[in-house]
RNA sequence: GGAGAGAUGACCGAGUGGUCGAAGGUGCACGAUUGGAAAUCGUGUGUGUCGAAAGGCACCGCGGGUUCGAAUCCCGCUCUCUCCGCCA
């Protein structure tokens, strides 16, 4: 959520920001809708507030009273009173979960060094990292790999669960699991403590994330109870501290957790069937930081650089791309995708994105700091980071298609090789087919 | 899943209709005292919202109701604890 401040104290800067910035006219209605209800809002809140001031007076003076005449005809007065009260109050209600209701939908504002653009033509590629594996034969992409060594089963994860699920085996399952926990060792060597969290979380977070009201179309949930499937890790580990005040002396929180992710990808219906490269459920390492707002923008490019540490241990080439105003997500006001060139089925492939959310999310999800010395110092919103390191099927797709061989046999990247009982190299397993 | 008990500020705990945003204690902060500390004494110590300010309003698990007035009464829900059942 934005500040409503702002908001009401400079709507047409936030206008042209929504409007030449993002290239959003949906955002500027419903920015304008917005400045109209709060208009609405603080004019009823100001009547109730001075009718109730009234109201409890008077009913002070009518505990003290002790002339049963007088203290009837003050009663019968406030009857009055009370009726008036109860029907602002009601359209009181009413304005302000309509303002809530719209304030939810409005995007972030994005960070004034984001480069203003329409779509993703107009990122930014910041820098590349390491040379494209140049082969003396052609490279066969992960889905060929992997059933060829019989350790990626496309046909039954069909068979039992449907279209864009796999089944990994063996030295596949190893070798996910090898990078999990590499991963989260990698981080917490960075100063991240573990945590692992639930994979389903009540409606509350995901709006504190931003997910809801926008695009619950990507989410599972419990049809019975109050449960979503979380998509990222980015849900719960954010929501650890919702309606929570920090002590400012424990900042920067910083958190690394493994979770599985679910998502319905129903917009994206059609795309990316084939492979393991956009399933309904993957893996993935993600980093999370609570931080001083003065300190976010460091904060991210040391988050990037912490994803990029992964990359780099692989050894694999990657590029980081820098997302114009126009492929911003809405919560985000910054961020960089990480992507990683996958030989075989020739193209980059984003393994991570690294955002910056302002006080967008810790506003919504009420996340707070206060000194605990200083006795003056009031609450402020955190500002919330967090990226991933990394989406595991997609780099375990990179590391296949890189480190992959003539003979179809893939090698271990050297800092996997203690995780993987020592294997250097992945061999065909004996599958039963 | 069945039965019972409970939910008040950072924490403990009082409060069963009126000056209670909430006694008392602990903790914490600042000050005094001390060579320094402990002990002691004093002062202070929630959040949100509206307002230029003065100040107002709201919040005692959450939501509704009764009342001129609700932390206190009524209804619904959630969560925690104990016992039983079941289970990884």
């Amino acid at each position: 959520m934005i500040d409503p401040k702002i908001l009401r104290e400079r709507p047409e800067e936030v206008l042209t920001i929504y409007r030449e910035r993002l290239f959003d006219e949906a955002a500027v209605t419903t920015a304008q809708e917005v400045l109209k209800v709060d208009t609405e809002r603080r004019r009823l809140l100001n009547a109730a507030d001075e009718l109730k001031a009234k109201r409890n007076a008077a009913s002070q003076g009518i505990g003290r009273e002790k002339d049963e005449a007088k203290r009837a005809a003050a009663i019968k007065e406030m009857e009055g009173v009370k009726a008036e009260i109860a029907a602002l109050d009601e359209k009181l209600a009413t304005v302000e979960v309509e303002f809530e209701r719209l304030m939810l939908q409005l995007p972030n504002l994005p960070a004034e060094n984001v480069p203003t653009g329409k779509s993703d033509a107009q990122n930014i590629v910041t820098r590349e990292h390491g040379e494209k594996r140049r082969f003396d034969f052609q490279p066969k992409p992960h889905w060929e790999i992997g059933e060829g060594l019989g350790i990626i089963d496309f046909e039954r994860g069909v068979k039992i669960s449907g279209t864009r699920f796999y089944v990994l085996k063996g030295a596949g399952a190893r070798l996910q699991r090898a990078l999990i926990a590499w991963m989260i060792d990698v981080h917490v060597e960075q100063g991240y403590t573990e945590i692992y969290p639930p994979y389903m979380v009540k409606q509350a977070c995901l709006f504190g994330t931003g997910n809801l009201p926008k695009f619950g179309d990507n989410l599972y949930r419990d049809a019975e109870e109050d449960f979503y499937f979380i998509p990222t890790a980015e849900v719960p580990v954010t929501n650890l501290y919702r309606d929570e005040i920090l002590d400012a002396e424990s900042l920067p929180v910083k958190h690394v957790a493994f979770s599985a992710c679910f998502r319905r990808e129903k917009m994206a219906a059609g795309r990316d069937t084939r492979g393991m490269k956009r399933g309904h459920q993957f893996d993935k390492v993600e980093m999370v930081k609570f931080v001083h707002p003065s300190e976010s923008a460091a904060a991210l490019q040391q988050l990037l650089a912490d994803a990029e540490a992964i990359l780099k241990g692989l050894e694999l080439p990657y590029r980081v791309v820098k997302m114009c105003t126009g492929d911003l997500s809405f919560a985000a006001c910054e961020k960089y995708d990480l992507e990683v060139f996958a030989p075989g089925c020739d193209e980059w492939l984003e393994v991570s994105s690294c955002s910056n959310f302002g006080d967008f999310q810790a506003r919504r999800a009420q996340i707070r700091f206060k000194s605990s010395k200083d006795k003056k110092d009031k609450p402020r919103h955190v500002h919330t980071l967090n990226g991933s390191g990394l989406a595991l099927p997609r780099t375990v797709i990179a590391v296949l298609e890189n480190y992959q061989q003539p003979d179809g046999t893939v090698r271990v990247p050297s800092v996997l090789r203690p995780y993987m009982g020592g294997a250097e190299v992945i061999r065909k397993d004996g599958s039963p087919r």
